[in-house]
DNA sequence: GCGCTTTTTTAAGCAAACCTTAAGTAGCCA
DNA sequence: TGGCTACTTAAGGTTTGCTTAAAAAAGCGC
């Protein structure tokens, strides 16, 4: 699958290609409507992502409304800054097919994409389970055992994060960027930080520890 | 299922197209009357979502209408800002199935499509209950107990949504969109404020509460 | 339609929970 | 040991949720 981001700011247009490409879409950046507009209606794409405010003589609602008078349908996924009523409406009204508001979490972008690209609904586990913990996506619940613990908005991230990606360490970069919004700009302590949070409430107390360190890799949650 | 929107707003027509999906409905969507149908006349749909007031050579009674005569059966739900009994006749008279004004609550119309649909009586419990509290759907009685409970409108449609989606928590923005009109713009503390206004009613007086805030993730309703 | 009541929504203040940073400590490995 | 990485603790700033009151809107009887 091939997709073109429209995007200006070089920081989050790296880090979206970067995130796109790890889950296998083929990656091509633009950064101003000019340019942007002649790629799409010169290439072939599967999916945009356009950034309303970019710089050039298009902005970004401009881009989508000339790929569509060049007759290019290919699906539009709207960024803005903006969340308003009005502008929703002016967005959409544009002909983008869907709409996100930044800051968002990297999360919500893939799965906005995965819905344009219609992907088959993937096998999304409501349960995740790593030996006698278990975590539940839709009541949001988390047992270790029989106890039930009570975790934050952010743990429950970070714990979810871990145990979709079990058995391999994650390295706070990209930990950060998938439980914090795109943009956030937190130090990699902040998330030492909550590992010893979620450790005291899923590991302390236990004699198996579940949440490990590997030393110059990252974080891993594991059975064993 | 498919389902053929023809809706020429775009934000009513993005907003319902996602809550029909969200359903796991087929969703496609004509924005005026021509094309609309076309496509209702060669695709074959086994649902058609039709605005009175659309664009076009053809308007919404006008397209069913057409369809009929081109023998195309496929049930319609019309919808339209006018509730008068005149409108209704017409709108029932020229060939609607089911008829819904203008704004309308997401709810009541995924409702309505179950029901053209004649999808299998699958949760549509007329009483819902949770430990002692019951909702009569019909009726529209609100029980605890023996003690019979007066709700407003929101009160009830609020409660309703937590009743249905009962166990898990269900955070504001989710309230908002399926519990208010689609193009309603309330704060999410307008949630806040029926909440209290529920749990006085519901839980203030009885020594079990059954409505129960889980911070950053919503509120649940349960009994335990 | 006009006043009155009821319902719905907004606003603002407060308290508690949560998030993030900073700074010091401990542990690992050359 | 020195330099780096990870751990720990505490403090502040921010956010979230609760509550109250009042404004705005919708219903209702006349």
């Amino acid at each position: 699958m091939r997709i073109l981001l429209i995007e200006d700011e070089h920081k989050i247009a790296q880090a979206l290609k970067k995130a796109l490409e790890q889950e296998n879409y083929a990656v091509d950046v633009s950064y101003d409507g000019d340019d942007g507009y002649a790629m799409a209606t010169t290439e072939p794409y599967d999916l945009n992502i356009i950034d309303w405010m970019i710089p050039g003589s298009y902005n970004g609602i401009e881009v989508i409304k000339a790929m569509r008078q060049a007759k290019v349908h290919t699906p539009v996924l709207l960024l803005t800054a903006k969340g308003t009523t009005a502008d929703r409406t002016t967005g959409l009204d544009s002909g983008a097919d869907d709409y996100l508001v930044k800051p968002f979490a990297l999360e919500e972008l893939l799965a906005r994409v995965r819905a344009l690209l219609r992907r088959p609904v993937e096998v999304q586990q409501t349960i995740l389970t790593v030996g006698d913990l278990s975590l539940n996506t839709v009541t949001f619940e988390v047992k270790r055992g029989s106890k039930t613990i009570e975790l934050t908005g952010k743990e429950f991230a970070l714990l979810e994060y871990l145990m979709r990606n079990q058995g391999r360490p994650n390295n706070k970069d990209s930990i950060i960027s998938h439980v914090w919004d795109y943009n956030a700009d937190v130090l990699p302590n902040t998330v030492e930080v909550y590992v010893k949070y979620l450790r005291q409430k899923i590991d302390d107390n236990f004699s198996t520890k579940l949440l490990h360190t590997v030393r110059g890799f990252g974080y891993k949650i594991e059975a064993k």
